[in-house]
DNA sequence: AGCGTGACGCAGG
DNA sequence: ACCTGCGCCACGC
């Protein structure tokens, strides 16, 4: 199955330091496939709650968490961001330097 | 086998 | 800094 490559995905999102968050272009990235964004949401889409991922540090290159078609996921999302202490502006978005490739 | 869809990203205006 | 349009590509119908 395809579901090979979500795992290259997973794997690198699998990589994103506690407290840190990364864009969907950085996954696609990290996982070897660059350009590829849109996959990375629709593999993490498919990703069964259990799985162990912390699918909750990946957000879009705004720094916004995407909004979801359907379900609550986005706030359980913040709501475990600021866990690990990642904060918000007030538009929603998470500060740049929290993105792993940021340098502050 | 074709068409629309989507947890995105970037270039232009 | 914000909004719009176009590109990408696997999945489901």
């Amino acid at each position: 199955m395809s579901e090979s490559r979500w795992k290259k995905f997973y794997q690198a999102v699998r990589n994103v330091p506690r407290g840190r968050v990364a864009s969907y272009g950085q996954i696609a990235e990290l996982a070897g496939f660059e350009g590829h964004a849109r996959q990375v949401g629709y593999a993490l889409h498919a990703l069964p709650a259990n799985s162990g991922v912390p699918w909750h540090r990946v957000v879009n290159a705004k720094g916004e968490i995407s909004p979801r078609s359907a379900g609550d996921s986005h706030e359980l999302q913040r709501m475990l961001l600021e866990a690990e202490g990642v904060k918000f502006d007030g538009k929603g978005r998470v500060e740049r330097r929290y993105f792993i490739h940021s340098k502050t």
